[in-house]
RNA sequence: GCCCACAUAGCUCAGUUGGAUAGAGCGACUGCCUCCUAAGCAGUAGGUCACAGGUUCGAAUCCUGUUGUGGGUACCA
């Protein structure tokens, strides 16, 4: 058994790490083994003149099957007709393995061929994290480019409430993942203060200010019938007096402004800024929604029909056209939204991220196919779709309604619960499913949250490194991580290595709850490691060993919690 | 009616692009603090992956149908 010490500081060290053991070519040391394997793959197939098929290596889930399989000899059973067992024995024969990297590999059952990879592999990726620091694992596919990601944008008639914590939650975090790969990212609200819902709000607010000046005023029919609008109307009336007369545009521009206050302080609750905020107006204004139907009419794919401007979306296969005007002489709200992305196209981000709650899923191909017609490349949009939040109290499920005054809000929630409840419970679930909140166990829910397990792990390995120092025990940059053999460490490590694969998942899918579950095992690694193996010990070499990968564990923790917007407390 | 999503343990949800014996938390039960934080660890119980077919070496995952839930289907966005 050789053993070395590691130095932190120059990364050469990795690469140039002759003098420490077997020397390794330089590739391995900076490929990841699975990229390595599926190339190695190929070109073994390439040797058999299997060009068609492409090898696919993925984690194993029983470590019995070492770390890494392929199943590319089970796949060519029905080409070859043959025993897939037989198969995999001539792949491995003609498979050209750097012995210092894997185990020699092994074939089972129906015809998998398992890698094992060794523990040196992961034990050098301790000095790389702590170089890393906050920066470690941080991707590149991003650099240069810009993003904008568009959520929330709720019309400002009334707070936000739990089902918009959803959006605003997850596309705060799909923001930040796209930010950690190297992305310029614009967070934007998009709004329409000009339509029927701001109209009705600001009458309802001016039917609420008569009503404090003892009139006897009713709502409209559909107004809304919130508290919130009581108030607006009290300040009205402190600050206007009595002299405010029916109609004045001032019922609903004070809602807005109030309203709108009020929306930017429940998200920043939750450490959620919008950098831009787009008013459907200014679309109007500038002409930008004529030209839209204007340049559709030029494809001859507008008509009029019962006094409503349609869509000739039929023409393009869809199954029924759609009304853009309707017969009142306002759009509909697929209109403004052609305009809006239109002009997001025109904006030249490299990437348009949509996130929308399941009663948009029928709007966007709409907004797509104009674009497209308008010969606009729209492979820059990525519209995400997510279900809503069914509400629960006493057993019995509770529409939510704004204009009713049928909800709870989401400051309500962050005050009782907290910001890193809030924002986990909404990122550890699937944008897809349909998710039940249960408000009667809200504040119970809190408590137990799973996102005090992964802080947990946090706090505690500050803990630990505080313990050393109070007996003066510091880490240092010379250690012997040839001493990390126990199960629960070489567990730890394993779990670490997989960090950048998480974080490339989530770019991938933009589901920042693949991070969550990433960041779930590596607490459980950790909890498993701290019950079996103490760190501060009487024997120096080993202390120091633990101390590295303890660090290393930490900053991977926290830029995972940081990713998704969570505190990494030091002390809990 | 038609279109889109979804259906996994008592409850809330994972399940790494079709892999090997389907997992976690909560709830129930049993152990573990003389020792860096027990918000933890180890274990028991709990499943017809909605149902029925199909595709193939192999299906919770893909296809078809059925049932159920949510959403949409110009005049709420």
């Amino acid at each position: 058994m050789w053993w070395c010490i590691f130095s932190v500081i120059p990364p050469a060290a990795f690469i140039n790490w002759s003098g420490c053991g077997p020397m390794l070519p330089r590739v391995q040391l900076k490929m990841n083994p699975k990229k390595f394997l599926v190339r190695q793959l190929t070109e073994a197939l390439a040797r058999l003149g299997q060009t068609d098929t492409i090898p696919e290596v993925s984690p194993t889930r029983d470590p019995k099957f070492g770390d890494l399989s392929t199943n590319v000899s089970l796949k060519l059973t029905r080409a070859l007709k043959r025993n897939p067992l037989e198969i995999a024995e001539q792949i491995l024969a003609e498979l050209d393995l750097d012995v210092d990297l894997f185990e020699q590999p092994t074939i089972t059952k129906p015809g998998f061929i398992n890698f094992t990879i060794r523990n040196d592999y992961y034990r050098r990726l301790i000095p790389e994290i702590i170089t890393g620091g906050d920066a470690y694992g941080r991707g590149q596919t991003g650099n240069g480019q810009t993003a904008n990601v568009e959520f929330v944008s709720a019309n400002p008639t009334g707070p936000l409430t739990v089902g918009h914590g959803r959006q605003a939650v997850l596309g705060d975090a799909v923001a930040s993942i796209l930010e950690w790969h190297g992305y310029e990212v614009i967070r934007e609200y998009y709004y329409n203060d000009a339509g029927r819902q701001m109209r009705i709000l600001g009458q309802s607010v001016e039917a609420r200010y008569f009503q404090e000046l003892g009139q006897a005023v009713e709502l409209p029919e559909d107004g809304y019938r919130g508290e919130y609008l009581r108030e607006i109307a009290r300040n009205l009336v402190s600050e206007q007096g009595e002299k405010l007369k029916a109609g004045d545009p001032i019922f609903r521009k004070a809602a807005e402004a109030v309203i709108f206050a009020d929306i930017k302080n429940s998200l920043a609750g939750l450490g959620i800024h919008h950098q831009v905020f787009s008013n459907e107006k200014n679309y109007y204004d500038s002409g930008a929604i004529d030209r839209m139907v204007a340049d559709l009419r030029e494809r001859d794919l507008i008509y009029e029909k019962e006094a409503a401007t349609w869509f000739k979306t039929t023409a393009l296969g869809k199954d029924q056209d759609r009304v853009l005007i309707k017969s009142s002489g306002e759009p509909t709200y697929r209109l403004p939204d052609m305009a809006y992305h239109r002009d997001k196209l025109e904006r030249n981000f490299d990437l348009i991220v949509d996130i929308f709650g399941a009663d948009h899923q029928a709007t966007y191909p709409d907004v797509l196919t104009a674009l497209k017609i308008l010969e606009y490349d729209v492979s820059p949009i990525r519209v995400l779709i997510h279900q809503f939040v069914t509400l629960v109290r006493s057993g019995q499920k509770v529409k939510m309604s704004t204009r009713k005054a049928n909800f709870v809000t989401l400051e309500e929630l962050t005050e009782i619960a907290g910001k890193d409840v809030v924002r986990y419970f909404f990122i550890m679930r699937g944008m897809n499913t349909h998710l039940n909140f249960d408000l009667d166990l809200a504040e119970d829910e809190s408590e137990k949250n799973p996102v005090y397990y992964l802080q947990y792990a946090h706090a505690r390995i500050s803990n630990i490194i505080r313990h050393g120092e109070s007996l003066g025990i510091s880490f240092k940059d010379q250690y012997d991580l040839t001493l990390l053999t126990h199960p629960g460490e070489i567990q730890l490590l394993k779990q670490m290595a997989r960090f950048t694969d998480a974080t490339e998942s989530a770019l991938e899918s933009l589901e920042p709850q693949v991070l969550a579950t990433y960041l779930q095992d590596l607490a459980t690694a950790f909890h498993k490691f701290y019950v079996d193996c103490r760190v501060i010990t009487a024997d120096q070499r080993l202390t120091q060993a633990r101390l590295a990968l303890i660090y290393a564990t930490r900053i991977v923790l926290a830029n995972g919690l940081g990713i998704l917007g969570l505190t990494a407390p030091e002390k809990m």
